[in-house]
DNA sequence: ATATCTGTTATATATTAACTATAACAAATA
DNA sequence: TATTTGTTATAGTTAATATATAACAGATAT
């Protein structure tokens, strides 16, 4: 799987790559039990330092979404990953301000449902309806 | 309208302010043409410093939440918020890693839905279905 | 007109986040 | 044994966040 880093751009590069590897995970582009590259072969690739993608690898392994052994690697696991009532929880946090930028700009609801729903297909198309 | 400012968490204080206004303004409690706390009073309100507030203030203007004049004071404006085609990109940017997630956590593109249609009467009851 | 309040701008400082640079360690593997 | 692994420690730089004063010009009210 490419990596693309844009340091032009605001968004800190730990969050670029940890939001493109759950993408890759969303999309299925990394499959469960998938290796991923290591520590310091990531941030050769990316060319960027090792503590970065550390951090991002930390982050992932503490949210559920990888499993790390020493010299075995880096593998992805999702089967930890819940949609109970405490992530559910934090996704309404996360969407709430950008829902209420949304209606502000005058979007309706069945607007915001389609321009949702063609995202969610567009990363998961095997999902029917 | 009151703010509640969380200083324990890890999201910076002008973004809370900011969020919230705009939240202010998506439900209805901050009306079109309705005026805001001027930038010192509000920092003295909330216990933060008047350049903090400026900050949010500036940004709400660049962004066309709010109008602002000298002496005549801060003023609720969104004639010119769009939901033009450069603000449904912006959406999809921000939203996009949001869905991942919750493709990575199993939610399912109809229970994403509902999840989203529930917050979005939440904060705009007034919009029918 | 004088005093006051407004947004705006400038300068300075402290704290934290983000990123990088070396280095070292123990565990696992070839 | 040599190498690669994740992990941890230390140190440094740059940028973001937040605060503290200060000053300015425009607008308002007394």
């Amino acid at each position: 799987m490419l990596l693309k880093i844009n340091f032009s751009i605001d968004k800190p590069i730990y969050q670029q790559v940890k939001e493109q590897i759950i993408e890759g995970i969303a999309s299925g582009k990394l499959e469960n039990g998938e290796s991923l590259p290591s520590i310091r072969q990531l941030a050769t690739d990316i060319g960027i330092n090792m503590h970065t993608v550390n951090k991002v690898y930390a982050q992932l392994k503490n949210e559920g979404y990888i499993s790390i052994h020493k010299r075995s690697g880096v593998m992805v696991n999702t089967v930890n990953l819940q949609s109970g009532k405490k992530y559910v929880e934090e996704l309404e946090e996360k969407i709430k301000p950008i829902i209420a930028e949304s209606i502000c700009h005058g979007l309706t609801k069945e607007r915001f449902k389609e321009i949702t729903s063609a995202l969610f297909q567009h990363l998961h198309p095997e999902l029917a309806s």
